[in-house]
DNA sequence: CGGAATCCTAACCGATACTG
DNA sequence: CAGTATCGGTTAGGATTCCG
């Protein structure tokens, strides 16, 4: 097949990555992405929490710090330059003194959004039923 | 208020629950299912990777352990088991010799799974993309 | 303010051996 | 087959200090 159109190349590529496959590069990103400051750093920056969801918000340093309560601020960086790196989110340095610096989703960082947000919301909404079944099953044991 | 429907008490629940917080259950929830292992064994017990998605198959440990190339069995297990306490999935044991044990999601883990399988899904439909970009980063350091 | 660099320990996790 | 138990190495990640 000499020519193949980017969409055709695209649904190929699909079916090639599996994240089954420990050797898969899919597996590692997935790996990334089941990280809990990932998750919530994309929610924080997707707009959860600021009472208008889905309305990316740009976000200085210091408020995610205090948003991500309890995230040091190694663990923050790191996430930060890692979602920088692999282009979900934006990183812009304003010269001002002290520096500002502030953080932004992406098109593809607001893609991946929709699915954490999912995740988040998941939880809070499920948390009384698995406590219900964590309660019983420690009961029975 | 003295009396509040069941629906009214869960509705105010979720809005009680914030997984920003760092003392919130929903957050110490959120923290267990940001797990590779647990997004890999939904993904698997909800038909990904069969060929027959969605349709939620019972599988036995021995295929998990195939499936999710790269596993160790203590891994798997204190997944299998955090997930059974979760109420996620349920573990039936049949007696046979040797013993025969199959996983199988709840309707709870299910409705979990459909958000699970969209990460697993962009992380295989966006590794191109990712890639790029890291490249991208990269090269301009 | 927004980091980088260093040190250090707690946990995760893999490997191995053993069991019903 | 489907685990459990134990040990030990690796690493995630917190606390602290310093810097532009």
């Amino acid at each position: 097949m000499a020519t193949m159109s980017a969409a055709r190349k695209r649904a190929q590529a699909k079916t090639e990555y599996n994240a089954f496959l420990a050797v898969c590069p899919s597996r590692r990103l997935l790996d990334r992405l089941s990280d809990r400051w990932v998750v919530l750093v994309l929610c924080a920056l997707g707009g959860d929490g600021t009472g208008h969801p889905d309305v990316a918000t740009s976000m200085r340093y210091s408020e995610l710090a205090r948003q991500l309560a309890g995230v040091s601020q190694k663990m923050l960086t790191q996430t930060l330059r890692s979602l920088e790196r692999d282009g979900l989110i934006t990183r812009t340095v304003t010269p001002t003194v002290p520096v500002t610096v502030d953080y932004e989703l992406t098109d593809l960082g607001l893609s991946l959004y929709q699915t954490t947000r999912q995740l988040r919301t998941w939880a809070q909404d499920h948390m009384d039923d698995i406590q219900e079944h964590r309660d019983e099953y420690d009961a029975a044991q």
